[in-house]
RNA sequence: UGGGCCGUAGCCAAGCGGUAAGGCAGCGGGUUUUGAUCCCGUCAUGCGAAGGUUCGAAUCCUUCCGGCCCAGCCA
């Protein structure tokens, strides 16, 4: 497992950490933390956050927590618990200590805002959320004072004491900090705190009525986690000033430092949970392990690895520039990985009859193919001859352009890891279509260039008798326009062929030891990996992570 | 039109007053029993624009232009 993994790049935040260390901030610590609201699968863009905040935390030997970011119960449930602690498992990071809930402080939110109330800096508002809404002003003009603002600390302690027993409705009441009406800041216009909500909580039961808001909970989570450095996307900017009037006013010992950073986008793909939830819904795709989904289990599922995503990480930076990665960089980082660390093997996914003509019926030969071409130490694995052979029908055209170096009447092909053939004739069925092709094979080529001429292509195939039938599922981009998730209906830019099946594929016969995660090469095709539901042991069926590279279509659209 | 941010190549991104790193993509070439990989070369007289300061500006100042985010008792 020797990784050449280089030093990973700085960014604008390791600057800020560096200057923090320089100047003895924080006692010397690092500390981060991963803080996911389980109310949905993790996706790429979650996979940016993992890996700056656990990738921080290993670089300056720091620690990085996992905190389920739960207050607001009606949204969140234990599976998505369950899927996000496998996700950052899967992606190779350890959280510090336990997993940390915000649920686990719901006592202490709780005497904070009794704290808060005491000091005459938070109110119970008996405002609607209608009227709330209208107290609050609008971007250019400021709100109004809640008519309940001055109410005495006396009565709001025994208000907010009898919202927490359960006395009111839904909705009826809420607590606001009492900051600034007048802010241009719209965050700081006396924020609800807390809001009553009669519903049961995944950890906490039906323990609590009234649960805190996110601008509340998150500062003091991080101070009581002792965390350094809170990092979250670009558009919590303007809850800084929250963040640190919270943690001020109440004099909390520990104060992170709250610093934003540019979330993932990802052309030709979705990346906003309620969008992939829609997906999901509406059955466009099988599920969030869907290995269409931009989703970490989808990735998973697809064949990506977890140092690929790791390295598309590293690749893609952190800033604060609002930027648009090109899916070709996750492309890329994913046929870097398997390139050097994928087997190699055959498989004809549309499959053409070739008779060998001058090898005789009943012979068989085992040659021996390099499982690696770069790295011998994979060893090699034995592919069987024989007269009757499978070749792919892309790899035959009748009257091919000049630059086809396939096969072709009359023209000759290497045949990868064995003989090289000369096509001298056509057979065709019905309509006109081909049907078999009859070829013959010149002996002296085996691990030899042919005398006297040069053949540049090279084929791959399979022997007829020794194939084994796989099923392969070629994936491709869900969405053909670049941009699916501006406007609201992604719907018009579905791609409709992002999943072709092919029930009958042909591939070599070392491939039925195949396990879940075996991940292979098949030559001139792409990178494939057993899928890790469907797949049985006799019937296996391959997803295709990734094509490789190819020129040839290239040429052929010019 | 209030507030908060952001503009460096097709895309991502270094740069922090001393004369535009790197990666992806592209293009050209070489090697190759994968039209893959690998290797070599090429790709911003230019840093959103215009002024100004300076011996010297992507970096400092001014103005303008463009984009993103904020009016949930969501996170």
């Amino acid at each position: 497992m020797s990784e050449s993994d280089t030093a990973p790049p700085s960014n604008f935040i390791k600057h800020i950490i560096d200057g923090d260390l320089k100047a003895q901030k924080n006692e010397g610590r690092v500390h981060t933390r991963f803080p996911p609201e389980p109310n949905g699968y993790l996706h790429v863009g979650h996979a940016k956050s993992i890996c700056l905040n656990f990738g921080i935390a290993e670089q300056y030997s720091g620690l990085c927590n996992l905190r389920f970011d739960d207050t607001n119960p009606e949204k969140e449930s234990v599976e998505y618990v369950k899927s996000i602690k496998r996700d950052v498992e899967w992606l190779g990071y350890e959280w510090a200590g336990e997993v940390h809930y915000a649920s686990d402080y719901f006592q202490q939110f709780y005497d904070y805002a009794v704290a808060l109330i005491t000091s005459g800096k938070a109110y119970v508002c008996g405002l609607t959320p209608e009227q709330a809404r209208e107290y609050r002003g609008t971007l250019t003009e400021p709100g109004k004072n809640s008519p309940d603002r001055d109410r005495e600390i006396e009565e709001n302690l025994v208000l907010f004491q009898r919202m927490k027993q359960g006395e009111f409705e839904d909705g009826q009441y809420s607590l606001r900090a009492k900051v600034d009406m007048s802010s241009p800041n719209i965050n700081m216009r006396d924020p609800v705190i807390y809001r009553i909500r009669s519903v049961i909580h995944h950890q906490t039961g039906d323990d609590w009525c009234i649960y805190p808001m996110y601008d509340y909970a998150h500062c003091i989570s991080d101070a009581i986690e002792k965390v350094t450095h809170s990092l979250c996307t670009l558009e919590f900017e303007d809850h800084r000033p929250l963040y640190d009037w919270f943690l001020d006013t109440l004099e909390m010992e520990s104060h992170p430092q709250q610093i934003e950073f540019a979330r993932l986008n990802l052309n030709y793909t979705v990346t906003s949970k309620r969008k992939l939830k829609t997906i999901v819904d509406e059955g466009l795709v099988l599920g969030w392990d869907d290995p269409r989904m931009p989703t970490i289990a989808g990735l998973r599922r697809r064949g990506y690895t977890p140092a690929s995503i790791r390295h598309f990480c590293d690749a893609i930076g952190v800033t604060k520039s609002d930027s648009v990665v090109d899916l070709g960089m996750l492309e890329f980082a994913i046929r870097d990985d398997l390139d050097s660390n994928a087997p190699r093997a055959m498989c004809v996914l549309a499959p053409l009859k070739v008779v060998i003509t001058n090898f005789p019926d009943g012979k068989e030969e085992f040659l021996q193919a390099s499982r690696h071409p770069k790295n011998e130490s994979m060893g090699k694995r034995g592919i069987p001859f024989s007269r009757e052979l499978y070749i792919d029908r892309n790899d035959f055209m009748e009257s091919p352009p000049s630059k086809y170096f396939r096969l072709a009447p009359n023209k000759e092909v290497r045949l990868r890891n064995a003989y090289v053939i000369k096509c001298d004739e056509v057979i065709k069925g019905a309509g006109g279509v081909v049907q078999e092709l009859r070829c013959s094979y010149d002996d002296k080529t085996l691990g030899k260039k042919p005398e006297g001429r040069k053949v540049k292509g090279v084929i791959h195939w399979v022997s007829v008798q020794h194939a084994l039938p796989v099923e392969v599922r070629l994936y491709d981009r869900l969405f053909n326009e670049e941009s699916p998730d501006k406007g609201d209906d992604f719907h018009s830019s579905i791609n409709e062929s992002s999943l072709v099946v092919v029930k009958n594929a042909m591939a070599e016969p070392s491939l039925a030891k195949s396990t879940k995660g075996s991940r292979y090469q098949f030559e001139r095709e792409g990178y494939f990996c057993i899928d890790s539901v469907d797949s049985m042991p006799n019937r296996l069926i391959f997803n295709r992570t990734v094509s490789l590279k190819d020129s040839w279509a290239k040429e052929k659209k010019k």
